[in-house]
DNA sequence: AGACCGATCTAGACATTGCTTAGATAGCAC
DNA sequence: GTGCTATCTAAGCAATGTCTAGATCGGTCT
């Protein structure tokens, strides 16, 4: 087995892995943890395994089918971090901060993952269809159409729902980016900055006064 | 010239190129709006600079190097689209929304450059230099200072220049995934739509408040 | 039971990539 | 001219994504 490394889990697996697909993924996310989105190679994935390196192409016909895998487990993630800040508010002024901290919290927690959730989605022009249905971007809308009370017209809702997105997405990149330290240290902690930076951006200011 | 393939540019160039680091830059930013960044390999940039492989570790220590130059550039080029759009306006309420609509103009027409640049800043802790001093970022702090009066606290103008950032880079990406046509449509354009958006972010409601 | 078939996996190879080392070339000072 | 140094090429290394051919095995049909 000469492509058994150090790394591999090696507890004599059977010729039959029996759900790879899960494997790699679970792999995946592993090495995107500790080593860094550079280093994840298909190869890489397959050594921690403990498979050859053409094994995946038997459940995933690229790597980029491996990382769409991928981000479908961090859109779910995503998901479920949002409906927690969700449930957890009172009123739904609350409830709409809460999302964007939570949302920027996820992003800063699992920065690899969420850079490959929007690489994913890159040139196929549309966000995955996490983002419809009970995805992110539902929730998001649902909130706020509950806050308006329900009066805000389609297109105000959903250009709100963009917004409120842009600003979450903007504010979780930047954050990975710069650390905003001396900020937030004279705001007293991060939380504060966030709320500084969100309420700051005013979100739904139009829908309030409307 | 085993190295000299279909692209090269061929006019009997002598051995000593004369400006090679800048014709790298060049190249590489043909090859990133020709054919997308997962074509952008430094064997690529030097086939289209017309010179060998390892002609290029003499000016750039790495790839990545050779990127950093490509997203100086980039940032210099926001930097001057801004300017122009801040030089255009008559107000200060018109300035903010122009200088958004440009940054994200700026970001959908050149995708692939947009994506070097931020790439680029990635782990390295902070926002390239053209973000402070006479960049980008100086002039949307700016713009902002002013049409507070320059009564904002230091730290509300740090504030509200961040989450103008997070909104125009979100705003940014999010064009990049999305086409957002029937929204378009129905606002009447592109430029109403980014308007729209950047209305309902209502950024500066606090200030304005203040 | 035994033969077989399709799914799963490996071996091995190919082109391409980033990068290094060793040597060729040429502009420039003396 | 001689020599120094920056610039460039040639050749090669390990690693990667991907393909083809062949090995292995679980389950089905008789």
């Amino acid at each position: 087995m000469p492509w058994m490394t150090q790394t591999a889990t090696s507890e004599a697996r059977p010729y039959h892995h029996g759900d790879l697909s899960r494997a790699l993924v679970e792999a995946a996310r592993r090495i995107l943890e500790t080593e860094g989105p550079s280093a994840l190679s298909l190869r890489a994935v397959a050594r921690e395994a403990g498979v050859s390196p053409a094994a995946p192409y038997h459940h995933f016909k690229d790597k980029g089918e491996l990382l769409d895998a991928v981000a479908h487990e961090g859109w779910a993630a995503l998901d479920a971090a949002l409906t927690e800040a969700r449930l957890k508010a009172a009123d739904s002024q609350e409830r709409m901060t809460g999302l964007g901290v939570a949302y920027v919290r996820f992003a800063r927690d699992n920065p690899a993952l969420y850079r490959v959730m929007y690489d994913c989605s890159r040139d196929k022009d549309a966000l995955p269809e996490q983002m419809k249905e009970e995805g992110a971007y539902c929730q998001v809308r649902n909130t706020i159409d509950e806050r308006s009370g329900g009066t805000a017209s389609p297109i105000d809702l959903e250009l709100a729902t963009i917004a409120a997105w842009c600003a979450g997405h903007g504010l979780a990149e930047m954050i990975s980016f710069k650390q905003f330290d001396p900020l937030k240290e004279a705001l007293g902690g991060e939380e504060a900055f966030l709320r500084g930076v969100f309420e700051h951006l005013g979100m739904f200011a139009k829908l309030d006064q409307a």
